[in-house]
DNA sequence: CGGAGTCAATGAACCGGTTCATCAAAAGTC
DNA sequence: GACTTTTGATGAACCGGTTCATTGACTCCG
């Protein structure tokens, strides 16, 4: 059937009322199981829907109704494999509740965050999980505080006014640096990505609370920021290695960096565990499968998402909640042949 | 500001029609860059909008026009890594072009498919890229055939009338096996996922095809199907390397599904290269950083994800093209250190 | 039996844009 | 200068639902 011809002949509820020799409202009433219709016309209606093969035309309901039925989900990159369970749950999560997810991706820059808030606001969109880049950024804050929908930050702690899930970093980061101490190391190199997010401020806040716990001051060379892809993780080990007075532990503390960090190790010959003791910020299988498997810090970033969009939802229901509620998943270790005690 | 006061005082065209001094016509002209309005009025009403913070309403356009602006992208299971990639180039390319990202999972089941294609409609979706679970499912054909928005699919080939995006599967794993078979390697067992589907079916094709093209029959007791989480990559290793004559080689020719085959294998001591060859069906920092490295599939997902939408976009713009156009990626082998020539 | 109260059903108005028939003014033509 | 054509602007009608004031029928109660 050519598309043309069906877009004129579509139908609506007029005619379904006309079939059922009843009114629009009627119809409608029916569409919305609207308790005051009585069985014989609900019955009657839902027979017309059916003969005339009816669907509803959820932009007319949106347009009426100042809702979309839209939740928006912004995140810095998705292809951060392990993220993309987050959005698995929190999608199941919602459909459940008959919510669909629009997805876009931030690239992390704030002109992107401000854009896509226009962006979902055209939308009327009913809600909005995201990440920020710089949580501190005016002209985000602002866009943020004139979003008539709620929204609901995804690992970020800073606007008190928001609903926010979070992960313990700073517990995961106070672990794996506490470990590692205890082995005996002492030169702990650490990588982290964007010291303006959440993820990576906290996880440096547990670092240093490990090591003042110790009595220990970390050596500033040992530690880089901004590290945010894999090249970048692959480039920071390398320089690190070459150092005069090398680490003798590497606790790659951003999410997905490890692939690049073993890269380097393997490039010069340092061999993990034996040469280097490695901590990886978040677990996989190439961190558990990996010879020796490699210590690593793990949550649960299916329930993140499962309790996003449930927090979402209840914002979205206008329950009369407090403000900016937030929700943290803890960390644990698990430890692997990765991380050995300090040679002699 | 309260959200309340907020939505009740909205300014819509009517408001900027009366700053400026001019018909809403006029503003709904300046809003779509019709070219029949005078450069002072077009000023004097993007003055009147911008001093009273005027934001189009897209779902009251999308109600008028027929069409939303939205592409729904409907996939088994987003949380294959790879498969992130495609999603991330194709959103860019959608929002470069006016168009916002629906995402949704199949979970691989038909109804699941169907409704989903259901509620695209209800939203006036204007495009879809999706898998399919079973192509040659009666009523998920006939509810494609009765959508009516351009429909591409993702790495399926059977259904003529609709566009889609492939990679060559088979060649992939023709090359897998020749290789293997080169190395002299004749009990090769492969592990794939749902056989209905593209992907699975091809690259038993090209598995087929290289064994026959060496004149050999392959053992049915080592082609394991359905093979379609992690967990069930894992079993089918297990079950295989327990056989009394187990493969000398293992073929791990769906997606993602290597570390459970690794797991097993490292369960039950066997040693990769040495005691069996490995050939993964998908490249990764698991297979590239393992110890030895696998030798691996591989093939640009991004550029499946750019085309799908480029595709798509020329799809919807309506353009006269020929039904049922079909773009195939290439597929390459990356030869490392887990394929080993057979012993003795 | 009359009046109050309840309940189902009605259909016009509305949501916020876009479209298009209509018109006035300016430009072009002879 | 009269007539045609072009161009810019107008605003009512429309997209396809939902809402709500109103109506008519029926029940309840004194």
């Amino acid at each position: 059937m050519p598309s043309r011809s069906r877009r004129s002949q579509t139908v609506k509820v007029r005619d379904v009322a006309r079939e059922a020799g009843v009114a629009v409202g009627t119809v409608s009433r029916v569409l919305n199981d609207h308790p005051a219709v009585t069985r014989e016309l609900r019955e009657r209606v839902k027979g017309a829907m059916a003969h005339l093969g009816y669907e509803v035309d959820v932009t007319a309901q949106s347009m009426r109704a100042g809702r979309s039925r839209l939740v928006a989900c912004a995140i810095r990159d998705f292809d951060i494999p392990r993220f993309a369970l987050f959005i698995k749950e929190a999608e199941a999560v919602l459909r459940e509740a008959g919510y669909t997810l629009l997805l876009a991706s931030t690239t992390n820059r704030p002109a992107v965050e401000i854009s896509l808030l226009g962006a979902f606001r055209r939308r009327r969109v009913d809600g909005v999980m995201m990440t920020l880049s710089d949580e501190e950024h005016r002209d985000v804050r602002e866009a943020l505080s004139e979003a008539p929908m709620p929204i609901l930050l995804i690992d970020r702690d800073r606007i008190e006014a928001l609903d926010r899930v979070t992960a313990d970093h700073r517990q995961g980061a106070r672990l794996a640096t506490s470990h590692l101490l205890g082995l005996g190391h002492r030169r702990i190199a650490m990588l982290v990505g964007d010291i303006k997010a959440f993820p990576s401020r906290s996880r440096m806040e547990g670092f240093r609370a490990a090591c003042s716990a110790a009595g220990i001051t970390p050596d500033p060379r040992l530690l880089r920021e901004n590290v945010l892809s894999s090249e970048d993780a692959y480039r920071a080990t390398a320089s690190l290695m070459s150092l005069a007075n090398p680490p003798t532990a590497l606790f790659v503390a951003a999410m997905d960096m490890l692939g690049g960090c073993l890269r380097a190790l393997r490039t010069m010959n340092i061999a993990v565990g034996d040469g280097i003791s490695v901590v990886a910020g978040s677990d996989s299988d190439l961190a558990e499968l990996h010879t020796p498997p490699i210590t690593a810090i793990e949550w649960d970033l299916a329930a993140m998402g499962r309790h996003a969009a449930t927090m979402l939802l209840e914002r979205m229901r206008g329950d009369e909640i407090e403000r900016g509620r937030g929700l943290t998943v803890p960390t644990q270790l698990i430890i692997r042949g990765s991380s050995q005690p300090l040679a002699n």
